[in-house]
DNA sequence: CGCCTCATTGACCTAGTTCAATTTGGGTGG
DNA sequence: CCACCCAAATTGAACTAGGTCAATGAGGCG
């Protein structure tokens, strides 16, 4: 595992892992002066891939957690459970995210991590962490750094679900989406897929799927989305942003202005 | 700044500094393993108070940022604001708390943290984190533990506002500033301060203030909870978390299992 | 072809909002 | 100590966004 070669023979089909990985790398990339050299560091100690089938639990609640996990193909999600048996999703994951990042320090989590569609992972051994922040330690705020952006990505769903109502709310979640989409090459003339049902996206939303779908409706009428066999059309973004008051600057995609 | 002795001359005061930061570090204590040389290099590397009044911005959505700031004493609220104009509390700050140690990865906040009363700080500068984590880079881990904590409140946050309602969702919230405001001695005889009005209750759980009144009212007939005077009395902490559901684990509070 | 899951629509119902008025209590100046 | 003020709490009444219940369509698949 001395460099990014061992990651392409694990592989079990052709795609080049590093191609994913990149994706990561990209985002961070986007905020963070990240020489070559140290690019190679961070690669080279990913290491063992893993297959998940639709449904499956890439990661339980209380589960005891040894390495974290690229997701570099696939659809996930963050899921909660509560006492009734209600289903919360607080996050939905995308190709290229870090998908339990925060395992690391947390070394168990508080929520399931649970795959939408198929989905193939590459394994960060959290020793591995250990021995690159101790060797590197401009690592640890920059990885640091990834998870925190989830933490702001939480705070703006909080905003939504306490301030939002309606269309707004529903039109802010797929604006947020595709935002997330556009930057690792998701979107493609405005269209990305969203594996979710509209039962999904109501245990996302806090809506009952009956109220998704006249959601859904309303933003078709309006001409501002359309959602349709788990595939998002947005063919004026600005107008829908416009709509539900979406501004990305929570995401922290841009470079940092300083 | 070669001890923590630094600290208590700065102090306006004549309250140690030290008992305050050591709430901090007792929680931190709660999970991991921590000497007595650790702490003190961590509280030596602490430096710098501020005093800030009811109503003043500790920290500015955008503003770019130096060091965090851990609470001593006081209470603080994360908030943002939406194009509305309406107020999204996500989050309430109480003694000990870090309220801003994310800063240091992310440099710069999307939202502002306001003093809901008096408040004193003491600051802990970015610089002085690199050189703590380039000197014991396991600090990394610990740190980085702590602003991961409030990433997992925030996903019981959207649980809360996305599954909850009525009295189960305030419940919920009594409940957690209740666990939260206990490990650092601050509930006496099941009572203790929530200096919020029900106006500000009702931007943090999405409710209108009106509501917030008759949900009270309700936990308040079933002799579940009382909030008065900006007080909050709760008897029987168990009957009040079955009533809503409440399940501390997601605080991190209790010792690692392993 | 028939099954099964998901999407869609209608009718009705309720939790929570809105609007408006009244009360309470702490603080302040005379 | 009292009179006054003001912010916050409380209550009532009417309204509505969203939930519940129930039926119908529509697409995918063995």
């Amino acid at each position: 595992m001395a460099d990014g070669i061992g990651l392409a023979r694990a592989a079990i089909e052709p795609a080049l892992p590093e191609e994913r990985v990149a994706k990561f790398i990209r985002t961070l990339r986007q905020r963070f002066s990240f020489s070559d050299e140290e690019q190679q560091q961070l690669i080279s100690r990913m290491g063992g891939e893993a297959f998940f089938h639709k449904g499956d639990t890439l990661v339980d609640e209380g589960e005891w957690i040894e390495y974290s996990s690229l997701l570099f193909s696939g659809y996930a999600c963050r899921e909660k459970i509560d006492r009734e048996g209600n289903r919360q999703i607080v996050e939905i994951q995308i190709p290229g995210d870090f998908v339990d990042l925060h395992s690391y320090p947390m070394e168990q989590l508080d929520h399931a991590i649970t795959a939408l569609t198929d989905c193939r992972i590459v394994k960060l051994y959290h020793k591995e962490i250990d021995d690159l922040i101790d060797k590197h330690p401009r690592f640890a705020r920059l990885l640091w750094f990834s998870t925190i952006v989830d933490t702001s990505i939480h705070r703006e769903w909080i905003l939504n679900l306490g301030s939002r109502a309606g269309s707004q709310r529903m039109g802010h979640f797929l604006c947020e989406m595709y935002c997330r989409m556009e930057v690792v090459g998701l979107v493609e003339d405005g269209r990305y897929d969203l594996p979710l049902t509209q039962k999904d996206l109501g245990e996302a939303l806090g809506f009952t799927p009956i109220h998704v779908n006249r959601t859904l409706k309303k933003l078709r009428s309006l001409g501002l989305a359309d959602f349709r066999n788990q595939k998002v059309t947005i063919d004026d973004f600005d107008a829908l942003a416009d709509h539900c008051g979406f501004d990305a600057s929570y995401l922290y995609l841009t470079p940092r202005k300083k």
